[in-house]
DNA sequence: TCTGGGGTCCTCATCCTT
DNA sequence: TCTGAAGGATGAGGACCC
């Protein structure tokens, strides 16, 4: 096969889509997946909230304003996963080149897959047959001959369609495209395309080299300028591992006392670490994340002498970071705690220099054992205990 | 107007080593 | 021994994506 071989699939409303699926008194309504305090936001939208101007990202409290009667779900991201785990299945019957880039989405590349399933379109139509059929959800398919264009064109398909973009179609289907369409325009990047004149992309393409590359800097110049020309090399690359592992919390009432920020320190490296042990990789770097009232966010890390993946090491060094600020009463909206400089086996402290087991690793893991065998809520850090607790975000619609 | 959570990637400054 | 350049590692911040 060659030309169109790059496919793009893209669930439709996936959150909201699998929670109406699994409960019928979701489905044919306006509902949300997301918060729904005060600070909560849209996560996944159904068509019939989107009728409304819903959106994804959009404040929940805005939300209900355009949209009275809107049903708010809180997410669970381990149905999410179980879901997008066979979702990938059925992507992997039809080609070994299968890379997800989110939960919802992936990448084909279907080129040596013709023999057996026809055209990449052809493949396309087969996919969203088998996903409506054995998963009960819809998607949305774009067919190019490259992962940048074959985003564009599922982008075009949505709601539940193909769309094919062929090699000698590419200039007609993106030039009168806003700039906001291309892989890594935000709203900074298209102010200063803007401010250039570039409104389009072809507009962005008759830009002088020079200008842009002043204003943006050279190798998002290039970058631009390459998707502009509809080009694209990147290769759809299976199992990427993760680079990070980050957990963080917005508080319904901003935090100020010492104690709150510590225990809440210390659930965010417990979240993390236990998904660091599970998934066998530990960490040389920790890095906190502090927002305050204000949404001013400030970062602080540090690389550690030896690999973990303790909570209790993490969080140590959370709080030694977060003391290391030196902040006079702050109002603290976020924490968060990030793990990075990542490396598969568990080393570090797994062993001492004395050759003693490290004993909280050892009580760490008899906890993972139990919230194996009985669920994540079956047992916890007695520092954790809700004597005092500090206001989450509801879970609760 | 009000801005979640989990990520990736990039830039810039600084420090250290060669 | 001192100095400067180059380059890697690290830390902080920001833009962006879903």
């Amino acid at each position: 096969m060659t030309g169109e071989t790059i496919l793009h699939v893209d669930m439709d409303a996936f959150y909201a889509s699998v929670e109406a699926r699994d409960d019928p008194t979701l489905a044919g309504i306006p509902l949300a997946v997301g918060g729904a305090g005060a600070r909560g936001v849209v996560m996944s939208a159904s068509y019939e909230a989107r009728a409304y101007g819903v959106r994804s990202a959009m404040p929940s409290v805005q939300a209900r304003r355009l949209c009275s009667e809107l049903v708010f779900v809180p997410p669970d991201f381990n149905r999410y996963q179980a879901e997008s785990k066979a979702i990938r299945e059925v992507f992997e019957s039809f080609s070994p080149l299968v890379e997800m880039i989110s939960l919802d989405e992936a990448f084909l590349d279907v080129s040596g897959a013709g023999r057996l399933f026809g055209s990449a379109e052809d493949i396309a139509h087969r996919i969203r047959e088998r996903i409506r059929s054995d998963r009960r959800l819809n998607c949305s398919v774009g067919v190019a001959p490259n992962k940048f264009l074959a985003k564009l064109a599922s982008a075009n398909a949505k709601p539940d369609g193909v769309v094919v973009v062929r090699a000698n179609g590419i200039r007609a289907f993106i030039d009168p495209l806003p700039v906001e369409d291309l892989w890594g325009v935000g709203e900074q990047t298209a102010t200063a395309l803007r401010r250039l004149g570039a409104r389009t992309v072809a507009e962005l393409r008759a830009l002088p080299r020079g200008a842009l590359a002043k204003a943006l800097g050279q190798n998002a110049a290039a970058h631009l300028m390459n998707l502009a020309e509809g080009s694209d090399e990147r290769r759809v690359t299976p199992h990427e591992p993760a680079k990070q592992v980050s957990a963080e919390n917005t508080f319904e009432r901003d935090l100020d006392a010492p104690e709150d920020i510590n225990r809440e320190l210390l659930r965010l490296a417990d979240r993390v670490a236990v998904r660091l042990r599970k998934n066998l990789i530990s960490a040389r770097t920790v890095t906190i994340k502090v927002r305050f009232s204000t949404f001013k966010t400030l970062t602080r890390s540090r690389t550690l002498e030896e690999p973990t993946a303790v909570a209790e090491k993490i969080a140590q060094v959370a709080r030694e970071l977060f003391e290391g600020m030196r902040l006079d009463r702050p109002r603290i909206r976020l924490l968060g705690v990030a793990a990075t400089g990542l490396i598969s086996g568990e080393g570090g402290e797994q062993l001492r220099i004395d050759d003693r087991p490290d004993p909280w690793r050892q009580a760490e893991e008899a906890l993972d054992r139990v919230r194996g065998r009985f669920g994540s809520s079956s047992a916890g850090r007695a520092a954790l205990a809700d004597r005092t607790p500090v206001r989450r975000r509801p879970r609760g619609r």
